[in-house]
DNA sequence: AATGAATGAGTCTTCATTCAT
DNA sequence: AATGAATGAAGACTCATTCAT
């Protein structure tokens, strides 16, 4: 499913991707139907399977896109960064950021994590921040700059309370992105900073 | 739709409600349908309709009861604790173990989360537990144990690492249930551990 | 299907057709369930099918039941009377009050005729009646007090009259049974009136 | 649910609404399923539910579409004509033979007034074709030509009678449809013709 | 490239009826 | 007499996908 487009049709595919995103987002996957997404383009049935074989492939093809497209913003984001704890630290920022930015797809990727369809996917994402982020971790404590823990738990933890800060503050107004970003920052810097 | 039930009714309801959850947590909620619940139990399809009024009245009463036991096993570990954060750290224990343990009422938490119908129940849910955490967090920066930060996003953070680092490492074998837990409390404790 | 039943046997069949006549006249025959009029009395569903062999059957019943007590009605209001002008129209009267009292049947009596499972037995219950009128219609013709036209035609038109006007006016507040009865008996007895 | 159609949808509509009244008529609104409707006309399920929302949708459709045609009907055939009651005339005779020509509309008619869901739109169609007849009846009052009764209530009258007799004889075959009308006129002109 | 039309398996749900107790 | 439980065919409706034009 890889046809040469016109410029028109590159626009349409992209059009059909947005409006997608936003119902998938909005409504949920499943309960999104195809006929949804036509109808409310003002498109035909048939445009839809021209830009793409099936719906699933649509919803992949979304996260796949989405999820390079993250990644390259935390690579800019800490891009000659010589500190490694600085580097994880910038890329929580950008992170947070864009899971900010893209509300929609951060609940999208919430969903493909449940269903075992896409779970696969999703999880290979993941990891490639993950082992990003190993990269850093590893780096800073060789440098002796935090305790030698195990780098990639340590790396899913800081996902963890990524999603899950993003996920509960985003839709109120008591935090913006950077408050979010800080908080995270602090709580993966030191925890609740027990004085042991 | 809450029958009087004889014990052979109660016993067919509980059949239902645990083999509607493995297949929920297994195929998903919207893949699985009445007609593969009934089918995997060799039983009518009305059945089903005589002891739910629908499918999502069940599930939503596999949340809800799910929700309320797993707070019930958080509360009586901390039964009688004087210092609120060795309370913190048994709640998460008792939280991560209890999810381990059932790990299908876990995956279906997560898609819970991700759709509208159910998303409010479950956010109410958890907010009981983050409820539940603030109370000892707070009391743990009265007396100083812990800098003084915003005890609700300090707990929201807590649940987000349990729930990742347990999604990560439960299927598979490096780590049982009580490393996991180590490992969560480790990183709630003092993140990082960042040498400032 | 006809047990003997005890005092109190005979007590629940009445009150199953009570509740199920006003059920099947508020909510039509197919749209009410077994279910809703056992769940209406608060009893099992076993009840039903111990009085009735089927929902049909109880239907029928009801039809029957109430077609003979309609016919008794009437016939009991023209007794001893000689004219038989004066009979046909206590008849209507009759015919009007009975089916304006019970409201709920003439209701029944209009859905009955319009599916073909009950349609015979609803056509040979109005046969009757019309017969009942030909006979007056008929001496009336003979003694010349109306002209000689079909008198069966002429019954018909009259219960044609009586069923739309009552179903016109039976809701509002503008007539009550004794009026609409009165404008029945007008109409059929002059119709329009029109001076030749 | 109104697509633009293709002169080939069109085509399509129509038929579903042929064959659905003819199925309706014969076996009933409830009895007869969508199933029953598609599988009659040897396509697939979803046709119908690509031209109509619900089943329910399509009745209404046809009910007031044969409303219309019906009234319409009436209109020409009393076009042009000075006496008023020879305009009631005209119109009782184009409605019973539009009634007769129509006999599977008519039985629609008939259920239609009996069920909660169609009796609204049902009345408010007869309550159209009552409103017109008011005019002529009014203006034979005001020329003397009739006595000075309700117009309305005698409207209604006419209509059950028209009604009536069709039902009972439109099947038989001791009267055709201009009899039938004969009959209805002669008794809407002058009732049972009591001397009085 | 795009449209309206069509497919038909599949979804949730209902319901008359039967049955064991 | 009566109950709660169970059946399973049938109902209305959905939807991813395909196709002719």
């Amino acid at each position: 499913m890889s046809r040469r487009l016109t410029p028109r049709g590159k626009e349409r595919r992209a059009q059909l991707i947005d409006y997608a995103t936003k119902r998938f987002a909005t409504d949920g996957y499943h309960p999104t139907s195809v006929a949804d997404i036509v109808d409310g383009l003002g498109v035909g049935k048939g445009v839809f399977y021209w830009y793409f074989a099936s719906k699933e492939e649509l919803f992949i093809e979304i996260l796949r896109t989405s999820q390079r497209d993250m990644r390259r913003r935390q690579q800019r984001a800490i891009e000659g960064v010589d500190d490694p704890v600085r580097r994880v630290e910038l890329g929580i920022r950008a992170g947070v950021e864009w899971l900010a930015a893209n509300n929609d797809l951060r609940r999208l990727f919430e969903f493909a994590r449940t269903e075992s369809t896409f779970a696969g996917s999703m999880k290979a994402g993941q990891s490639v921040l993950v082992s990003d982020a190993v990269v850093h971790l590893k780096e800073a404590i060789v440098e002796g700059r935090i305790p030698d823990r195990d780098p990639e738990a340590l790396a899913w933890a800081i996902l963890g309370v990524s999603n899950q800060l993003i996920h509960v503050y985003i839709d109120g107004d008591s935090m913006d992105a950077p408050q979010i970003a800080d908080t995270v920052v602090d709580f993966c810097m030191e925890g609740l900073g027990v004085r042991r």
